[in-house]
DNA sequence: TGACGGAATGAATACGTATTCATAGGATGC
DNA sequence: GCATCCTATGAATACGTATTCATTCCGTCA
């Protein structure tokens, strides 16, 4: 009448804690405790409780634990459903949270105006953080999840800092660096490339630019590409040739991409006739074939401070604001002296 | 006496079905039905509901909702941490998710010996069902998690079939349309570039490029880059070049890409001395710096075939394996007739 | 030797919800 | 006017676990 241990019905309910319990001839509390306060049972009963477990294959229901322990290893995650750039972040921040013991729930939206659906659902889900990582969420509804109590953190939406916790790098310095290396390489007339103007970073980062371009004496007119993706950029070589500048400072790597392929198609040589920055430091920038300068944002070290303060309980309480700086990465996409 | 709606007491505990009972003068049992089966309700007292749940905050507990119903909206995801490919894919299959419903809870590996560690924790999460999207799951790893008894999908892992769902694009007949493609501008000389050599979809690759070639009297090399990356890419054209063929067919466009600017760095044209085709129609393959011959895979097509897989319980008892096909772009890389 | 204290365990309960079962009240049939 | 059925609701229970409380067992100290 022996059993297969392998052979316990597979079609059957996932093992419960009782029936480990009743397998090992203990009670189900000292299973519980095997499990999650190992150090609360003997030597010997924890032997045989763990046998009795492989035996039936049983893994603790994570949900019930989180139910009872009213806490849980869930960090939700709102992200756009598009974008290179946010989905490199993802990668990273998923990374760091497995490192803690911390699993990702997602919930992605395509259109800005599901946001609010979207904050409902993720509002079901007793998420243990919640990291809001697109610039275009509304102020009134980040502080709306912030009474959620679990800490929230916003990644890289300065305007968020206040709110709940938020971890940037430092746009407008990033921008100042990318401004001065242009200036110091000869550019006297430059065009900003914004992706969609009402977006806080995107205002920071021309900020950052206009500001020390203006500190040198140059003009840099805004050019709004409408959205933050390569088509738009490759649209936008249009408007940017008729300006004929000596650079053009994009707003991000995905969209300066865009700049780049489209100015080439109009038969604007790079660097000879423009120079180009982006922003962001996307792995493609450091492609041989694109070279492009750009600021490189720390995005493993962006995501271990929002892990860090995802796992934090304390940080729901007092909302704290991380800025980190960037590095600037250059390319050829601006060796102007070789004009 | 009167409450401040908007005043409830932020740090406090989410409010429960039972507060809103009591709030509204109903029983717990008539909350819960509102918001599972409203129509089981009577119109004012949904209303009455409705009203104290708005005052309190009130959102269900998705968790204690999947415990007692014993299913949960969640899908679970087993992704390598890096890789363009996978990030594709997985913005795809969340997209289609959540159209669904669904919400994706992601677990990542570095390293696929973590694999095994990465599915322990998986099971605790009883989930709705079960994405693996890496192809350096093993087979016996598969098959454990089969027993699960949610529907499993394996994405683009060929070997997969008949162990759990799957679906993937028709790997072999993809690489003869690129071979074939080749074999029609010229090319008498051909090399592979595959990323690593024990993966599945990486064997069935080679198998339909050399099949092809071969029927053309082309005799096809395999070299293996080591890894899916555009720096493996990068390495391996010091090898290629030294072959010097008139074609080199990659396995994925992420090493595609960093074949071509290495074999640039090195003084080779392209497409004029090689032509280079990748696999897999990452959004950067139609940017018009690259512009690069591949087989685009339909993403869409596949996560929407995933996603319905995933969330229809009766894939779970019987394991359905769906190929669809891809279609050839082609681009500057293979322009051969103009050499 | 008796009192005491710590370690190990079991019994019982609570977490927030869905669901079964029972009940009350109309409306409808004859 | 009575039996019947349907609708709306409440009471009670179960889901799988963590945790408090009580109990037993042993070793130790006075």
């Amino acid at each position: 009448m022996s059993r297969d241990p392998a052979q316990h019905d597979a079609a059957a309910r996932p093992a419960t804690s009782t029936d480990v319990a009743i397998e090992a001839g203990v009670s189900q509390a000292t299973v519980a405790r095997t499990f999650s306060a190992p150090h609360l049972v003997s030597e010997r009963t924890r032997e045989r409780v763990n046998e009795a477990a492989a035996k039936l294959g049983y893994a603790p229901n994570a949900f019930a634990r989180g139910l009872k322990s009213q806490q849980s290893n869930v960090i939700g995650a709102v992200v756009p459903a598009y974008g290179e750039y946010w989905q490199n972040v993802l990668s990273a921040v998923t990374r760091e949270l497995a490192a803690r013991g911390r699993q990702l729930l997602l919930f992605s939206f395509a259109d800005p105006g599901e946001v609010d659906d979207v904050l409902d659902i993720v509002r079901q889900y007793r998420v243990g953080g919640l990291l809001l990582a697109s610039a275009s969420i509304r102020p009134d509804q980040l502080s709306a999840m912030r009474r959620q109590s679990s800490p929230t953190v916003a990644f890289n939406q300065p305007a968020a800092a206040g709110l709940v916790s938020s971890v940037s790098v430092d746009n407008e310095a990033g921008c100042r660096l990318l401004a001065s290396h242009l200036v110091g390489q000869g550019c006297r007339t430059a065009v900003f490339v914004g992706g969609v103007a009402s977006i806080s970073t995107d205002q920071a980062r021309y900020r950052g630019a206009a500001r020390e371009m203006g500190d040198h004496g140059v003009a840099l007119p805004y050019i709004e590409a409408g959205a933050f993706s390569y088509d738009a950029g490759y649209a936008s070589a249009e408007r940017i040739a008729r300006l004929a500048p000596d650079a053009v400072m994009v707003g991000s790597d995905e969209v300066a991409f865009g700049v780049i392929d489209g100015l080439e198609s109009r038969g604007v040589r790079i660097p000879e006739d423009v120079a180009v920055t982006g922003f962001d430091g996307l792995p493609q920038a450091s492609w041989a074939g694109i070279d492009l300068t750009t600021l490189v944002q720390p995005t493993d070290l962006l995501a271990r401070h929002a892990a860090e303060l995802l796992v934090d309980a304390a940080s729901a309480a007092r909302p704290s604001d991380v800025t980190v700086d960037g590095h600037l990465r250059i390319g050829r996409t601006t060796k102007m002296s070789s004009r």
